[in-house]
DNA sequence: GTGGTCTAGACCACG
DNA sequence: GTGGTCTAGACCACT
């Protein structure tokens, strides 16, 4: 069963594409694995302390994206293989990436510079 | 003038937003100076092909955060401080750095390959 | 439910006003109560053929007059005391004979002239 | 030349119109005749302390009404007969008295409290 | 179904 | 020409 500990709600971003990405980024770190449960609408929407409708949306999206097979009845699960994660990493990457690398460069940062505020930011070098 | 020319809309976060972070980053960078005057909100507006009241949300928003000065009938422009942009900078860097640390961690890549990425996405480095 | 069958749609004052005015004037009266629901914002621009924005933003001032309360997925409703009920009712009668005094005396017309045009625009002596 | 020395701004109403009720109050007391002069827009606009353009959209649409005659490089004048004086006494006192009317009953007003309100706030029985 | 927010276009007063 | 306000429609999260 996939585990929600970590997440945490951010920005003005949309509450289901935020769960979206969450899942998205476990399934590229191997921490979601194909066949893996996904928690009922019910229980993550407590889980997260959001509405049954905004996760509902978030699955449903996934499901289309061919990620989640649903069966009534039964509780969703994850699909996927090698092909898609490779596809997902590259998306969410390219998203951080350019977002990142647009925003400090127009705030006039180079890049030595840039690498330094990362590696600070994030702290121990895991 | 502030010229827009590098302006891109980009993914799902509102428009009102993009013009303000725009326009700060550019403040940080030196490249937006005290004092000097906004495109008013018609030629903004159909610069970037987005509605005039956009545009003067996001004019307003930074009014009421003290970076803009408005008067009825003439130009708006910027009105800010060394101290405004450290505090701005800082702000900036601070979103910035933490989503990607964040989303990155999330997807189960190192500090170094992190790293490697950055220097890859940058590009020459400026 | 308050009704708003009698609400008719008047000169140049702002729509939002009108609703405002029209549901201070209920409050006067009686007719609207405390703890009484409001039509939703769908229902009451169906209702008068306006957009959903413009009774939102009457709604609006109205709950930061603190004559209505909002929560989100529930009706809002009407909450008033006496003392409020009394200052609206000063409110509105002085902005109506005010206005009505200013315009007649300009126009020249005497107080008994003014009364008898009273009486007889109001038809029966209700 | 007519004077504007008891005019006064008043709610939210555009400016514009006020200056036209303004007049058509005058021209129907009599205290504004046929053939009298209008101060100049430039005059107007600094008494009232309101834009010229503002005095100037007043005028246009009196002119449009056939109430006003302009003459380049002279001054505008007003020009009336009875007939438009008694339809413009109809038109404005139809406007008051409904909407007080109309107000005060939805208040839950009598008409005899009516009656008593507005000889109150007239004041001396001019 | 509900209210909250974002985007959009027209009108007004002003310099 | 400028900024301020009113009206309008679509989308989001919640009951």
């Amino acid at each position: 069963m996939i585990s929600f500990s970590e997440f945490e709600t951010e920005d003005g971003s949309p509450l289901y594409l935020q769960i979206i990405f969450y899942i998205k980024r476990g399934l590229v770190a191997g921490t979601i694995a194909h066949r893996e449960e996904l928690p009922s609408r019910r229980v993550l929407s407590a889980l997260l302390g959001v509405n049954p409708n905004t996760v509902q949306k978030a699955y449903r999206l996934l499901e289309e994206e061919g990620l989640v097979e649903s069966r009534t009845g039964a509780a969703s699960f994850i699909t996927i293989d090698e092909a898609q994660k490779q596809r997902i990493k590259e998306q969410l990457l390219d998203a951080d990436l350019q977002g990142l690398v647009t925003s400090m460069r127009r705030m006039g940062i180079s890049r030595d510079e840039a690498v330094r505020l990362i590696e600070k930011a994030w702290g121990e070098p895991t």
